[in-house]
DNA sequence: CGGAGTGTTAGTCG
DNA sequence: CCGACTAACACTCC
């Protein structure tokens, strides 16, 4: 799920309770999934968070903590009082239980909050980096889709340029970064495009219109606080960790009825991974 | 019980 | 360049 309105709205969450503070402590329970020197970070204060494609920044003094939740990553904020924020896989967690046996990585602030870095399937990393080595990390991926380097010009050229099923190209990272398998489907379904068509063969009338759904959709889920696991209804009061899977249109609804006429949605495999779409409505 | 499927991505091979 | 496949891992569902 953490695609880039999910980290979004981490950042946005986390930012406005954590930014001055400074780590206390850091506690690595899943060694393999914390890269660097964690001491370095020991008395340094928060400066900034920040979000490249589905990976969170955190600027720590000179140091940045790189976060990327993969599949199945969460963090939960735990203030003193306990009151957690969470977004991030939805699995169930009491604030009076934490650590929980998904708790891979334990962040303490002067102030005796908490960062739990949580993540099932252990496929996520924290990496502490400085300097260039950000740089390197960031540098395969290409243009944030909200921000104005990715262009119209640039996006119609890139799709131009591969016969890839327009699927695949809306979820490499290289072309434009943080769509993952849930805004891919709901964006194609947006702009009325079939998922296995080639990316090249789209007219220049359908690639402004799938320009303008990736910035509609992806705006529009993280006005939402992004999107929930769709078949987990996991909402917590003051932890909740997004409203968009209500909002959903054919993502997760195989067999349902169309939003957009009287046919069925499908779903089909493409690079193993499932697709969602009317075949109708997306030509 | 076994096997398939699950939000990601890096890597290999042909 | 590209598609197919695999590996990281843990759990649920059928």
């Amino acid at each position: 799920m953490p695609e880039l309105p999910e980290v979004e709205t981490v950042k946005r969450q986390l930012e406005k309770r954590i930014v001055g503070k400074r780590i206390s402590s850091i506690k690595i329970l899943s060694k393999k999934q914390f890269l660097g020197n964690f001491q370095k970070t020991i008395g340094q204060q928060i400066d900034r968070l920040w979000r490249r494609a589905k990976i969170l920044a955190i600027n720590v003094g000179r140091l940045t903590l790189l976060v990327h939740l993969k599949m199945t990553g969460q963090i939960i904020y735990l203030s003193k009082n306990r009151k957690p924020i969470s977004v991030g896989h939805p699995l169930p967690f009491s604030p009076n239980q934490l650590p929980n046996k998904t708790t891979r990585v334990i962040i303490e602030l002067e102030d005796g909050s908490r960062l739990f870095f949580n993540d099932l399937r252990k496929f996520g990393w924290i990496k502490l980096l400085d300097g260039d080595k950000i740089e390197k990390e960031l540098s395969g991926l290409g243009p944030e889709p909200l921000e104005k380097d990715f262009s119209l010009d640039y996006f119609s050229k890139k799709l131009a340029n591969t016969r890839r099923m327009i699927k695949i190209v809306l979820m490499d990272q290289a072309v434009v970064a943080g769509i993952g398998n849930i805004y891919a489907s709901e964006i194609l379904f947006e702009a009325g495009i079939n998922p296995a068509r080639q990316a090249n063969s789209l007219s220049n009338r359908e690639v402004a219109n799938l320009y303008r759904a990736i910035k509609k959709i992806l705006l529009q889920a993280i006005d939402y606080g992004g999107t929930s696991a769709a078949d987990q209804a996991y909402i917590r009061p003051d932890a909740s960790p997004g409203r968009y899977q209500n909002k959903l249109r054919v993502y997760q609804r195989e067999g349902k009825e169309c939003f957009g006429c009287f046919g069925k949605v499908k779903r089909i495999k493409q690079a193993n991974r499932s697709t969602f779409f009317c075949s109708s409505c997306q030509q």
